[in-house]
DNA sequence: GTCTCGTGCTGAAAGGTTTTAGCACTGGCG
DNA sequence: CGCCAGTGCTAAAACCTTTCAGCACGAGAC
């Protein structure tokens, strides 16, 4: 039952002071010590296996080389996965631990997990959420790092977004090439979502972007149906309503892909296939998207990257306030027929 | 630029010593300070808005109050979710803290995961993983605590495991109550699969459980088609392999809902209707089922109480070696029709 | 009047690291 | 010889907490 070594073993067995080792494993530069005294150390830590302790470093320097991620609902929804997977890999590749909390449940479950996390002495702070929404955040300690992702809040300076204006005009302008300039139907207009930022600041983005590749090709839909939650039922009612009114849709502009799954659904009862009858195009690629056949050509909600990138930018040390959007790639897949 | 108050700055404020304030603020039982004392080192330390320094703690106890979640993918894949978020919700209730990292990319990383959290210490460590198999592990230092979650690997004591034998068991039973003994058939046999518990340690238990309903009411099922991975397009195939042979099916046994997404659109290709025409059953509670018209029954992968579990024994000082099963809740939604 | 015991409290060490300040020695220069 | 600069190295403080050992004092017992 031996404890781990430490500084003081390994200085103990390689004959040299705890300074010593301490300067030639950290390698500080200017710290001239022989070229044998440095071999021995190495040589001693090696054979002890020797790994420094975390807290009695952290203690000493005041940093942790950890940081803290809170979310309210990303980190438990399959819209997170992403997500986290690209912070933790761009911590890993800095040599970062991650520290990870949840607050779905009360403003006072923030404060908690955050007072944790600051407790732990985390190098910085990222808040992520499941909607591209304004949020409310307790006041964060003086000189801590904070950016956040996929959420903004005016105490944080850095934010990251996917640039949904970019994404809205992409998708659009796929569907307009394709000929479908005369059928166009928007599925999921979202009047009271819009006008709330505490639902959601990016959406109108999306809208924003739509409306730009359809003015600047004269281009008014055929029709524009309003959902208020973007779900796969909602749009199944909301598509057989355009469908009902005999509008001569070609081509079905969803805002996102639940939208579309419910889409296609009545599109099949009613005997119409896609694309062949109707084409489809819509926002995030979600896994459903992947599924549909034809799978489903949509804009990516680049989640990965906006987690790597929130990472990079707490780390970062030259801050670069404001927000940063991450493209929104098309995922270009069988679901639009291109018109002759 | 104030720095967080120390345990001496309260002491100073109180005018009391540095033990004194040790001894009242994490009330040791036996230390026999006068109630005026107490008081004032409460006031204080309130006044102050004093927070112990996580570091100093954890390096003088040796104790960090944090476990690490290692995972080969699952953080990172929708399956993962609700594990992390039961995982999480335990760990709040026991004001621990979550440190995580995932691994999906080599066995280097793992060991270099596994290092970073020994090295700070966390006072145990939860292993998960995508599918329910053997792992290989590095081996874990002396006396630290460690539970599978999802996953077995012969080092570690105790693993939590999903009761597969008990859902196989019900979900069959839910069919042939329902009178489908006579037109069952079975849709993802995977016979690679359940040779390799590197691949799966469950799942011959779910075909055991099916098998015993099956005996139990001496019922052969009409048709069984291998599918090496559980897709949907594969499922699809499965399906359509089925119908063309004339089989007098009424009911699906799908082995998860992915495949039986999969049947489902196979079936309308066919103008079959679910359930009037035929019936579907399968595992997984996958997102994708509940967004299925009709809805799917299926037998839920209770990842979020395995989560749970996990860090409940992780940190139960009762060590209660072996696997432990959660129970996998059957969810009955539209997809089964009883026949007269 | 001394001993013992209980009460209320504190000093100092320990935990493992980083870093500042500085010691001891050597060689070269005036 | 005396001085200085450079080289190679180290003692000790600091980070903040917990806890062991024990001090001082007063009261009651003998």
């Amino acid at each position: 039952m031996n404890k781990r070594p430490t500084l003081a073993d390994v200085a103990a067995r390689a004959g040299m002071s705890k300074t010593a080792v301490s300067l030639v494993l950290n390698n500080r530069p200017g710290s001239r010590l022989s070229d044998d005294a440095v071999a021995r150390i190495h040589e001693a830590a090696r054979e002890l296996d020797y790994r420094p302790n975390a807290q009695a470093r952290s203690l000493r320097l005041g940093t942790t080389g950890t940081v803290g991620f809170i979310s309210d609902d990303v980190t438990v929804t399959r819209f997170a996965s992403p997500m986290i997977r690209g912070l933790l890999d761009a911590a890993d590749e800095q040599d970062r631990g991650v520290l990870i909390a949840e607050t779905f449940k009360h403003p006072k479950q923030l404060r908690k997990a955050m007072e944790a996390m600051v407790d732990r002495q985390v190098d910085g702070l990222i808040f992520g959420a499941l909607s591209a929404r304004l949020v409310d955040l307790p006041p964060l300690p003086a000189g801590m790092r904070a950016v956040t992702v996929n959420c903004v809040n005016p105490e944080v300076p850095v934010a990251v977004l996917p640039d949904e204006e970019q994404a809205g005009y992409a998708v659009t302008r796929q569907l307009l090439d394709a000929g479908h300039a005369a059928g166009l139907a928007v599925i999921g207009n979202a009047p009271v979502a819009r006008s709330d930022p505490r639902v959601s600041v990016t959406i109108n983005r999306r809208f924003k972007g739509i409306q730009r590749a359809l003015d600047e090709s004269g281009v008014t839909p055929v029709a524009v149906e309003d959902i208020e939650f973007w779900e796969p039922w909602n749009g199944y009612d909301a598509t057989k309503r355009v469908l009902e009114s005999d509008a001569p849709v070609t081509a079905l502009l969803c805002l996102n892909d639940r939208v579309s799954f419910g889409a296609q659904q009545a599109m099949t009862e009613r005997g119409l296939r896609v694309p062949d009858d109707v084409s489809i195009a819509s926002f995030d690629d979600d896994e459903i998207a992947s599924y549909m056949r034809p799978a489903l050509t949509t804009a990516r909600l680049p989640y990965e990257q906006m987690g790597r990138q929130a990472l990079e930018l707490l780390l970062r040390p030259e801050e670069s306030p404001g927000e940063h959007l991450v493209e929104m790639p098309l995922q270009v897949r069988g679901s639009i027929r291109p018109l002759a």
